[in-house]
DNA sequence: CATGAATGAGGATTCATTCAT
DNA sequence: AATGAATGAATCCTCATTCAT
């Protein structure tokens, strides 16, 4: 990526044009990035081809040479999407924080991310549309979860041990948790407004959730019975 | 009700064709029945007015008559997904169980009725890809949701009032919650078990996230420090 | 095929609307005669769908509606074409005939069709650049063909019997060798004429090469010995 | 042709990429070949010059540059198969052999010929159905036919004159007469052996088609009424 | 000479919707 | 009330050809 960008930086000091053509990278780049507001915006049926070519700028042409069709185009998005979450999240070290710390700092990340990459959300909707129809063939994407899994699930592990946390939690069950609140939220804001009479998208509203989804794990991942009931009662 | 019914009973004496021209009850019955499952399956852009006449075994042309057009007929599937979950919703009777029960109730006939009504969860995320465009304009369905936050709200109270339950609970956020860890599940099962290499679609990965989910919920509704509380109140 | 003509007859008296909408039986029709000349000018890669709608007069989603695709469409002109030449053939009444007669027969009849149709040429033509592709799939067209070899053989046998024709004579290589002669000469008069300098299309020229098919087949199945075996008989 | 080659040497120790860029009269000969091969499987409309490159391993721009265009490739193409078939035909001999064997010969080496170029059929079937558009303007291909015309009229005037062969046929129809019997059967067979249900194609039907043309040919041109019956009726 | 990116006009096919009966 | 034919505007995709390097 960096090596992309020095490139196309060099030459773009070279030729100041505008939106490139010659420069196969950023064309393709482009045709991806407007791909993924079009299919955000319109889930896969409703996105048009023509549409992506003129966000882009390119021709419609250069989508079939560089993506192939419309499944393989829809299909690099979705890579792209799984793909951001992922390593951004690598960088989160959370075996170096308490489990408490560790857990905060996980939902705070993963509710900022979402909030800041509405495009994930409409993705993830629109390939579950599918029943992951796209997702199951990408092998790139599959490989990138079990890190994430090992991470959280070290971090119960001194949890429980220290007795900051309940025992026998899954992991997934849990990282699926943090998920559900915060991307159930997000997707759902506008039918959720309208029944609830009440603008979720407002800012405080925002804030407010992301510490209720703090609350929420928080609370749930407290001891069941605190320790001390547990020594009188022996 | 009675006369169409004695009606149509008159006529198909008459005319003893299988599937019910003449019947305007359950030929509209059909088209809605044979429309909720095409845009559940497809969503707004991809269902097609073709496969649901299809499907319904009515004529085209009928479809648009009863519907309008094919946002009216999307308008009608979304309005009865709404009805259906929010009528099975107010036989629960909340007010007469104790609060931790009335929290046990709600949250386990939440689930029950998103196993059950797999196209509920699909037409919420359409319409939400949509921005609740069409919800919006559903004066009728609007007005279908402040029992809901109502009985919750009065649920909470009780526990509060008693110590069972943590003091500030917004009604809102809790049955938002309570929904998020259901419907994104289920919803997004397809995904998740692609990227976390585990069926969970599975009945007893069901069960267990049904399960989960009242821990959750009745973990973060427990008061933020239970052994003050209690011996205060002892 | 009377029926029809008559049906349609009957309506266009009522309605005087020069293409009929709403006459199902007349746009398709319209439609196939239309795909007839568009395939037979310009093979199969060439022929344009617009172009057929265009020619037809009809709608381009009807050519959908009734023929499903560019496929199905020449698939039913590849079947028309075979249906008219051996329904035509069928009227021969070759077995009443002595068998220099029946033979001289349907040379002339063969060649009078060929130069009538040339859409038949050229659809032979096209089908044989794909290897036969689509007429394989048509059960229709390969039930026809066992009559006409029948019909061939039983003349065969009679001319051998009676010293008029050589013996051991392959009625399936008589009748390629006829249609050779006639296709042959009639699919290729364009370039033949051009490269022997010599107009080919020319009434006169094809009166000439109707005649002499005839004797080359005849000439043909001449005894090979007739002297000795006319001599010996008499 | 040597500097040609001398350079292309050099070169090639220099980089030894396999196929050769820099090597002019290679990357036409390929381009060429790979023309003839897709013309021939797709026809004029059905053939790309994508696949035409792909298949020359040349680029793209090349063919337009050794070309011109589609039509020009094709015109090439075009010319290269009639110079083919009459060059090989220029070594056949005709005049030192007595006119039964002189027919005899060029109906084997026209079958086999035929039998061993089956993209000249199908150059000379795409051809004809434009209506010989490109050979029309070879002047080049139209200069090379009188020769043969004049050595088939020499053999037929001599096998008259001794009696062989009957009198007055017409060369350029006995040519076209071998052509026929040849290239129908070939080009066709793939629907004579679907309508026939007899595999045409194989080996031994192949072998006897071509005994069956020299058997019509020489038959045709026995002597209309035997030398014998002649003398009689004088 | 050679390359691979780029293009615009068109190609088959599909869709929601309306018309005539 | 109900039907099946008909429509025109898109929609995805392809093609021959040219441009910039």
């Amino acid at each position: 990526m960096t090596a992309t960008q020095h490139r196309s930086t060099a030459r773009s000091a070279k030729k100041s044009r505008g939106a490139g053509p010659r420069d196969p990278e950023r064309t393709s780049a482009a045709i991806l990035a407007a791909a993924v507001s079009e299919f955000t915006d319109k889930g896969y049926a409703g996105a048009r081809i023509d549409a992506i070519a003129r966000r882009s700028g390119a021709n419609k042409r250069m989508i079939y040479h560089y993506f192939g069709d419309k499944d393989g185009l829809y299909r690099a998005v979705l890579e792209s999407a799984y793909v951001g979450i992922r390593s951004s999240e690598a960088g989160l070290q959370l075996a170096d924080l308490a489990p408490e710390k560790a857990i905060e700092r996980l939902v705070a990340f993963t509710w900022d991310y979402f909030l800041a990459h509405p495009e994930f959300l409409s993705i993830l909707s629109t390939e579950n549309l599918h029943r992951a129809k796209f997702l199951k063939k990408s092998q790139r994407v599959l490989e990138l979860h079990s890190p994430l899994v090992s991470a959280i699930s070290d971090v119960l592990k001194r949890g429980a041990a220290s007795g900051t946390f309940r025992t026998g939690v899954d992991p997934v069950h849990l990282y699926i948790s943090i998920a559900s609140l915060g991307i159930f939220y997000l997707s759902n804001r506008w039918t959720l407004s309208a029944i609830f009479a009440r603008d979720l998208t407002a800012q405080p509203e925002l804030r407010a959730w992301g510490r209720h989804i703090s609350a929420v794990i928080l609370g749930f991942l407290r001891p069941e019975k605190p320790l001390a009931n547990k020594a009188a009662r022996l």
